[in-house]
DNA sequence: ATGATAGGTGACTAAATGGTCACATGTCAA
DNA sequence: TTGACATGTGACCATTTAGTCACCTATCAT
């Protein structure tokens, strides 16, 4: 899980699942194009991201077809934000903090 | 936006955000004490949870009390969970996929 | 077969990052 | 008011990381 955060810090990587959700099963060369970096860069972002298992690949002849993966991200949601930032639970945190504030500056 | 990953990405300000979870409001010392490193280290991270805005603090005396704020989580959510993997979403994602691999397979 | 195309590897550099320390400030309590 | 305590700052070092490049392999079309 470490990881999928690590994979999840950098802009370019972000950007590329952004272009991956536009357009799912694209090449590196598809990929590269709308990246200002070389293709080099691009690669080593995307292997980042598929040991993360952020990305997931499939090869069609002399392609790489790379594919989303949304359940690294989904167990975020199910670790962090459903603990930390849920609907429910963090209208009761910021309520708790609210009254703890309140309390300690009587 | 930037900030909160590159703040998520390291496993002890994770490891900080979950103490305070667990207890709110705590000193920098008290932080301290049970992680594996100097009062020093705990602070720089502290300061980028700060910067990034997972943390608010406020003085008592001498003191500085760290609270957690669960606003950039759930921005994240917005932005990233419910884009790529809300439980309908991520179905849907799903199912599209599978579908697209069982047609490129053909 | 041969040239063009798509992707892969290892070495390298520059910059960012994590962690420590000497030293300094502000606050409490006796 | 003096000593102990809680936090802050700047410099410093070691490691990691982003990005590039020369060179290599595999596949396609003609």
């Amino acid at each position: 899980m470490d990881e999928v955060f690590k994979a999840l810090a950098d802009p370019t990587r972000r950007e590329l699942l952004d272009q991956l959700f536009e357009q799912d099963g694209q090449t590196l060369s598809a990929l590269e194009e709308r990246l200002p970096m070389t293709r080099f860069g691009v690669m080593k972002h995307l292997k980042v991201l598929e040991e993360a298992g952020l990305v997931t690949t499939r090869k069609r002849g002399r392609e790489k077809l790379h594919f989303l993966n949304p359940v690294p991200i989904r167990l975020i949601h199910d670790r962090w934000v459903s603990k930390y930032a849920a609907p429910w639970a963090s209208a009761l945190t910021e309520l708790k903090r609210d009254i703890e504030n309140e309390e300690k500056e009587r």
